[in-house]
DNA sequence: ACAAAAGTGTTAGAAATACACCCATGT
DNA sequence: ACATGGGTGTATTTCTAACACTTTTGT
């Protein structure tokens, strides 16, 4: 950035976002993806996404898009877990020109309509298992494959959890999300202590409490800490790690 | 990325890559960084980057400007340990007009030299003392606030303290590596069997030895070993973390 | 002999793990 | 009654933390 420039001696970069946006739905974990109305890759599914305007950050884009692209409301789009992933940047990815990416990560509660209707580009954005995602447009299947690995290894070190539940949860359904993310199960008993033994994970909601599935005992209910980080991690069992 | 779209709509962003170099010299965590030569900022200390060329990745550019600005051999800069931080993209962060910046963080051995000669920009680099960089260009101290922060995390649960070491180290030199990155001491024995109880965290250089500072018993080198990751992780003590 | 740095051993406490068991609710 | 899921207790093993001690070099 210390070199003498003119602007207008270098091609234009688009520059545009991505957004990996997850939720935890009948025990899987999903992504939102849209059907490309055009081409490229016409009729392929795609993470959402678009150019950054003049005027704004990469993050304040991604949320604008992301509330075109599925009718959200802006305030639970202001509100949503969104965090950078990386950048993706090399020649080629987009055949029509030179697009440098951003993309997001966003976590979301399993909502009660899939991608709402509303204006915009709604009518073609659906949750889709991450599993069952092929063919994606461009690098997306990179993108997602990277986003996918670092929620993972999130749950580990923070408490980033939280924000696949709704705003007041159980642990069993917290426990749930651990599970899903990582496909392992985990210690009902322990996974309990540990999480209650973590200052500011979570929050007692007192004297609350829910039936869950119809069936057991009524569980009490939790609220998201102000807690970040989680520590000592809770690390997850002996996934590929070698000890 | 799903819009129709004319490339000559917008207006044009630039993308930049920024580095942010670090070493450990002296018993203090060093950056590189750059005097700038003319406005904005003439004269004030930057980190090293430059624009992304029309037919290279964030990373190829990164690698590129780092030679040209340092004058380090192209063999030790295609070797050195280069990771994406992240991407900064407020409006305004360059008064000169849109500039997308791609942040990379590198890790790099004591150099005998700071900055070698060499063509390029190389008189103008300097190793600084990260807790004595004030007054940085542009959003300069952000990035490598956002960077020192990430290095520090990064040596509890990977192998990239070894990064940081020549080709060949003492665990006294892997050890000061995280009480000069951590601003802690540790302990010596613990440290060790921590070290080589993670399988190919290093590997023994066998029957090499090392006089280290002159004084006291010869210590045995080692070199760095296959794994990636810490499991567990080397847990900095206390770090703020309640527990 | 002494200082300095490497390297080994030991022990008390904390934490993770693996269970067995009890509680409240719907069917 | 019993299946289902929430919640508690506890013993075992493993890891961490703290520190005492030995070894090998230079001065």
């Amino acid at each position: 950035m210390n070199t003498a420039y003119d602007p207008r001696a270098f091609e234009p970069f688009a520059v545009t976002v991505d957004l990996a946006v997850f939720t935890v739905r009948a025990g899987a974990l999903h992504v939102l993806l849209i059907r490309r109305g055009q081409e490229p890759y016409a009729g392929a599914w795609a993470l959402p996404g678009g150019f950054i305007l003049p005027r704004e950050s990469a993050e304040t884009a991604a949320r604008r898009e992301l509330a075109e692209e599925t009718g959200l409301s802006p305030a639970l789009v202001a509100a949503l877990h969104l965090e950078q992933l990386r950048t993706y940047s090399e020649p080629g990815r987009d055949p029509r020109m030179r697009v440098v990416s951003v993309a997001f990560t966003a976590l979301v509660p399993d909502m009660p309509e899939p991608a709402a209707e509303g204006g915009g580009d709604a009518d073609r954005a659906r949750w889709v298992p991450v599993d069952g995602a092929a063919g994606l447009a461009f690098d997306h299947a990179v993108i997602l494959s990277d986003a996918r690995s670092r929620v993972g290894s999130k749950l580990e070190y923070t408490c980033l959890a939280t924000a696949f539940c709704p705003p007041e949860f159980t642990l069993g359904e917290l426990q749930a999300v651990y599970e899903t993310v990582w496909d392992t199960a985990l210690d009902r008993p322990n996974f309990r202590r540990k999480v209650l033994a973590t200052p500011g994970f979570v929050e007692a909601v007192p004297g609350a409490a829910r039936l869950t599935g119809g069936r057991g005992k009524p569980a009490a209910l939790y609220r998201p800490g102000p807690a970040t980080v989680l520590h000592p991690p809770l690390l997850r069992p002996t996934e590929g790690h070698p000890r």
